[in-house]
DNA sequence: AACATTATGTCAGCGACTGACATTAGGCAA
DNA sequence: TTGCCTAATGTCAGTCGCTGACATAATGTT
């Protein structure tokens, strides 16, 4: 308890990951992979988990011991994108205002997944196909929305620790988590749907999200008769 | 195609519905309400949906012939509450600005619902049991978030004809219409779990709603510190 | 009373998911 | 290397949500 149990000289765990660590990633990496393409190609309704274990050439088994359900698998990386904005907005410095540091945030993550992959998987181009295909699959759309809402309440902890509030007197925390959230769902959808004037990169996306957050006033203000 | 088809003499539609149409409306509401029961007495997980059907005496088949699918039969009262609460939005005056008229629909939708039935089916006590079932329960939150964002697009479409804007420019139907959402939501917790020093009743609830309407601009504001 | 319509029941089947148990393979020590 | 422990995987059987197809019964109409 006091002291970690004792190491070899050469700390074992300098070597990233064992073989077996490594082997586990790389499966689950195929996994969502052969999700996507699948998804992609012939529907989320379409295709069994069967199909996605096979293209693995893995049991149906394994893959829900790797994944929870279906829909795991298919909001896998957004899930890995949105726990990033998290780090991102912890790592924002204490001077920022709360609404100035998930601006930053969002920003910063944008910019951070945008570079070097702008194909391929995580890339930018993918996460537009997947924003559709959640938006069009009720079930999909269902599930990502929990879970958007279960990282609202982690946001608004994190903004409660920031400015040293207690998350269930105080509303402001779970409000600006909330409001930020709707903005930024209702931003994804545009990017998807209509182009919105916006550039396919991520900075239109970026640039997109500050327009709501420009509206945001307006919107909640008395007349919207200007 | 020009006229109706020839009517009778007394019309027949004056008799407020016919026998097959008042059956149906009843084994309806009786699923609804033994689904209800089950649910809260076992939960929802371990109800299944031949159960049910058993407690109403229909086949399975029946059953989802009714409702789409396990989920819709344990929202379908919210989902007809939220009905109500764009009627009554799309009745209120013109005069109104678009936040005053939603703060006001809401009032009204509560106040009205509330009426004559605080206790039984529908009534206010079993619609706080059921949000309950609702956040503890993953599959049905998902479902439920789900719903109320299909209306939230209802919601911005009747806020844009009020204003004659086009609610694919203008972002402000939209993002008042998820703001909104996100309040009620944001409510609809407190008043669950934490009983937020709201009484139980309708008007707990409008005032749990007015208060985070009212932190809004403070949450917005660049400093949260006073 | 005969007919058209519509709700319901029955049956068979698919696919998502789970628990239990056997098997294999990676990590580690003698 | 050998052998053991543990963790990952495969297999199997079973439950439950959900659907299409077809038969039957109830209702409304002429």
């Amino acid at each position: 308890m006091a002291a970690q149990p004792a190491a070899p000289a050469i700390d074992p765990g300098c070597r990233v990951l064992g073989l077996r660590e490594r082997k586990k990633q790389r499966t689950r990496d195929a996994l969502v992979d052969a999700a996507h393409t699948l998804f992609l190609d012939r529907g989320y309704g379409d295709t069994t988990v069967d199909e996605i274990a096979a293209a693995v050439d893995v049991s149906q088994r394994t893959f829900f011991r790797y994944f929870a359900n279906k829909e795991e698998v298919a909001l896998a990386v957004m899930a890995d994108a949105e726990d990033f904005f998290i780090d991102c907005l912890r790592g924002r410095p204490a001077a920022e205002n709360p609404l100035q540091a998930m601006r930053a945030a969002i920003t910063e993550a944008w910019r951070t997944l945008g570079e070097g992959r702008g194909t391929g998987p995580g890339g930018v181009t993918a996460a537009l196909e997947l924003f559709e295909l959640i938006e069009t699959t009720p079930t999909l759309l269902a599930a990502h929305l929990r879970r958007t809402t279960e990282q609202e309440r982690v946001v608004a902890g994190v903004l409660a620790d920031r400015e040293g509030l207690d998350p269930l007197t105080d509303l402001r925390p779970r409000l600006l988590a909330a409001v930020f959230g709707s903005v930024v769902r209702i931003s994804h959808l545009s990017w998807s749907t209509d182009g919105a004037g916006a550039d396919a990169g991520p900075d239109g996306m970026i640039e997109l999200i500050e327009r709501h957050l420009d509206q945001l006033g307006p919107a909640l203000a008395g007349s919207w008769r200007a």
